[in-house]
DNA sequence: TGCCAGGCCCTCTTTAGGGCCTT
């Protein structure tokens, strides 16, 4: 099996809190697979993690406790999820997040994934320049996506970040003599500090 | 009982501090 350098799968969690460490786990996952800037799939369940989870993080997701009460269990969610996920890249906003809790779900039962992670936030703080925040609702409205939905569920908020993903893509596309813009180079956006971008995309 | 995230990035920086972003 290798990677597959024309698949790219757009992941959010919904989760019991901030870190795996202390034993918050994904309550709900959303997904959408980009082939050729076009969406293939999309993957969206909620789980139960095993325990209530507290009223913040059911105000802020809108996802409550009867309804994690009737959701199948992680383990079989996150089995499912990672047949999703196959040999493709990966993508979230703030991905560092995400990619602690896939992990941390996947080492519980004893999977993994073969892909590498974006990250539209890293990325987004060095092309959107003069946007006033970068976080996810506000880079839609900055950029005129169209949204109809709820931010803070997991299948929103992945096809939103697709939908921002695509968006800097083109922008990107337009500043560099390739015409698409592979992956390698946005893993090099992210990494570059943002007062070299000008010229690492005159070099490509 | 008390504790409770962590990586990135800027700057009044590097012998550090604090805001941003994710739930």
């Amino acid at each position: 099996m290798h990677n597959n350098a024309n698949s790219l799968v757009v992941l959010d969690f919904e989760t019991s809190g901030l870190s795996p460490d202390n034993g918050d786990r994904a309550i709900e996952i959303g997904a959408v697979k980009i082939n050729n800037g076009v969406i293939i799939d999309t993957f969206q369940s909620l789980m139960n993690p095993g325990f209530r989870i507290n009223s913040f993080i059911e105000n802020y997701t809108g996802i409550n406790n009867r309804m994690l009460q009737s959701a199948p269990p992680c383990h079989e969610v996150m089995a499912e999820f990672a047949d999703f996920i196959g040999s493709d890249n990966l993508l979230a906003h703030n991905a560092s997040f995400d990619k602690k809790f896939l992990d941390a779900e996947l080492n519980h039962i004893g999977q993994n994934y073969l892909g590498e992670f974006a990250c539209s936030l890293l990325v987004s703080r060095r092309i959107n320049i003069n946007a006033p925040n970068h976080q996810l609702s506000t880079l839609v409205n900055y950029k005129n996506l169209a949204s109809e939905g709820s931010f803070h569920r997991a299948l929103f908020d992945a096809q939103m970040t697709a939908k921002l993903w695509l968006c800097m893509l083109d922008d990107i596309e337009n500043q560099i003599k390739h015409e698409y813009v592979p992956f390698e180079l946005v893993k090099r956006i992210a990494k570059t500090p943002k007062k070299n971008i000008p010229t690492l995309l005159a070099k490509w």
